[in-house]
RNA sequence: GACUCGCUAGCUCAGCUGGUAGAGCACAUCCCUUUUAAGGAUGGGGUCUUGGGUUCGAACCCCAAGCGGGUCACCA
């Protein structure tokens, strides 16, 4: 293992502090009574609460002065100053714990216990006299540290930034410790969720756990992933909703549940997608989606005010009021508003030649419903900047809505759409048996064309709708995506602690010796690598016929004078 | 998956038409008792992501690979 010089470094200190009986990682607690955001907000105010204080963290600079020092820790609410004086942690002749401990072993991104009391400097910085210093763990990699300064409006100014996006997302702990407002995210991310949780548990309605190991998946048009069960022998799969569970249990009996749900779905991934989210769906019986809609707009009011204390909120360029109520638009009028064509009473041969007119790409596969839902995302949605709810939609697109009482064509189903993106999706719940049973077999249509996304019959679900679900309204809402609004963030890793990403393993690429290793005769190893054999892995995977015809074609070209080998032989160096 | 940009010290970045690598911070040694992007002096630190190729010579040019960012596609 390759340590850099600093590393070789701190384990050095290591070493030290327990040469000198000084443990770096001890077990005993450390019994902290004070925050760094507590002493700076309240200390000016109550100052003889502050003699006697006790604070740990992590040490973040270090400003050495002969005798005296000044540093900073950080606790989890923020950094504040500490001031160390020689004299005054090592009051006898021993000077071991500040000229040895303090100054040369301990470095930035250690963890430190002090006591001590709070005061002023001269400069005006409110600070920790450091009267104790307790060692509580050694780190021993140097932290990206940046270093910053607070303008007088409060403004942090950081230089040196750490900023690698790469390394921000694989080793979030770095990123957390010295980009604090990375914690900042996640904590607003927490405060909406406990928002909308105590929000639906107010209202009576009970949360929920349902399987993420599913024998069909369903409820949405996504491709899963698949695994297998040992004991069982059986294929499973990891959910794409929740949907159809849900409804199963309003059959038996409940009038609301709701289920905070990782779902994980075998797409691409962008900035708006990863391959597990989160989403929390909600059904209540004898309601429909007019209902639903102001549920939704009152409960994203309330997660903005109880997050930001405003429903105003500031994303990229815009401000976004989430104040009640929002604009309403069918998907009709929507088109309509923004393109100035009524599509209301168009048939499949008009709406193609509209798209076509709007130069919104389409191919013969699409149907009406299609052809009506790319005509909206491509002159609609982004446009849609305020929230703004999106109602009507056509039927082939929503398997599991009821159907629009006098719309022909139509389901009961809303969307909003906030920033130019969808938020949440909602639809009266489609609980005719009968009917449900035909929307699944025209999946299986579309299925056996070719639609790997169409969805699955379920049949215990069928068998749970014909016990009778009464008028029921269903909503999702997805959790990384309202969360990036609430944030200002600009990506959905930026609201995942930890966003999807391939390992970091290094290409390795075979040597000369590791294809002989393998069985390769020593003349022939360079023929194989210029064969584009690289590891070898690609090595066993490659046929020997064809890596045979490769090399001895290569053999020609290069005008090699070595022997010749059978294909039996190459057979020998691939298995 | 497609296109595109990037990868140089622990971090942030320079590095000219190809001539064997630089800065600031961090680190080490020394000086300094209220500093604050503390300061002063000295010093160490690099398989320039990996593998090939072109060349007398490659961080730089060419070909491949790895990982990441952005845009697009599928999708929430």
């Amino acid at each position: 293992m390759h340590l850099s010089e600093q590393e070789i470094e701190r384990r050095k200190s290591r070493e030290e502090l327990t040469n000198m009986g000084i443990n770096p990682y001890p077990a005993e607690s450390f019994d902290v009574n004070v925050s760094a955001q507590d002493i700076k907000q309240n200390y000016e105010s109550d100052k003889l609460n502050y003699k006697n204080i006790s604070i740990a963290g992590r040490l973040m600079s270090k400003r050495i002065m002969g005798k005296a020092s000044f540093a900073e820790i950080q606790d989890s609410t923020g950094r504040i100053q500490i001031y160390v004086n020689r004299d005054e942690i090592c009051p006898d002749e021993d000077k071991t714990l500040y000229n040895t401990v303090f100054k040369k072993l301990l470095d930035i991104g250690d963890i430190i216990g002090i006591k001590g009391y709070v005061f002023t400097t001269q400069v005006g910085e409110i600070s920790i006299h450091v009267k104790e210093l307790t060692v509580l763990t050694k780190s021993l990699r140097p932290l990206p540290i940046t270093k910053e300064t607070t303008d007088e409006q409060g403004n942090v100014k950081r230089y040196d930034a750490f900023t690698d996006s790469e390394q921000r997302y694989r080793q979030r702990y770095v990123d957390m410790i010295v980009n604090p407002e990375v914690r900042n995210t996640f904590k607003k991310r927490t405060q909406l969720v406990n928002s909308m949780r105590y929000f639906l548990g107010n209202k009576g309605y009970l949360e929920v756990e349902t399987p993420i190991l599913q024998p069909l998946y369903g409820g949405a048009a996504a491709r899963p992933f698949k695994t297998h069960h040992n004991t069982l022998d059986m294929t499973l799969y990891l959910r794409i909703a929740n949907e159809l569970y849900l409804k199963r249990l309003i059959v038996g009996g409940y009038d609301g549940v709701f289920e905070f749900a990782k779902d994980f779905r075998n797409e691409g991934m962008s900035r708006f997608h990863n391959p597990e989210f989160t989403q929390v769906e909600l059904y209540v019986a004898y309601k429909d989606y007019e209902w639903m809609m102001d549920l939704v707009e009152e409960m994203v009011e309330k997660v903005a005010m109880d997050i930001h204390g405003t429903t105003e909120v500031k994303v990229g360029e815009n401000i976004i009021n989430f104040q009640r109520p929002w604009k309403r638009y069918t998907m009709y009028e929507a088109i309509e508003h923004f393109t100035g064509i009524d599509i209301s009473e168009m048939n499949e041969e008009e709406l193609r030649k509209t798209a076509e007119k709007l130069h919104v790409p389409v191919d013969d596969s699409m149907g009406k419903g299609k052809l009506i839902d790319e005509i909206f995302g491509e002159k609609c949605e982004a446009q849609l900047i305020q929230p703004t709810f999106i109602t009507d939609y056509p039927i082939e697109m929503s398997p599991l809505a009821k159907k629009h009482p006098t719309k022909e064509g139509l389901v009961e189903r809303f969307e909003a759409i906030c920033n130019g993106k969808e938020i949440c999706n909602a639809f009266s719940e489609l609980n005719d048996p009968i009917d449900q049973r035909q929307r699944f077999e025209e999946q299986l249509e579309l299925g056996k064309r070719g639609d790997d996304e169409a969805m699955v019959l379920d049949e215990d679900f069928l068998r749970a709708l014909e016990y009778g679900m009464p008028p029921t309204a269903g909503l999702g809402i997805g959790i990384d995506r309202l969360s990036m609004i609430m944030t200002n963030s600009n990506s959905i890793q930026d609201v995942l602690f930890f966003p999807q990403m391939k390992p970091e393993k290094k290409a390795k690429v075979a040597t000369e010796a590791d294809f002989v290793e393998a069985g390769v005769p020593k003349e022939w190893a360079p023929v194989v690598m210029e064969a584009g054999i690289r590891t070898i892995e690609e090595l066993k995977d490659t046929k020997h016929t064809k890596l045979h015809h490769q090399i001895s074609g290569l053999k020609k070209k290069m005008k090699l004078d070595i022997p010749s080998v059978s294909p039996e032989d190459v057979k020998e160096w691939t298995s």
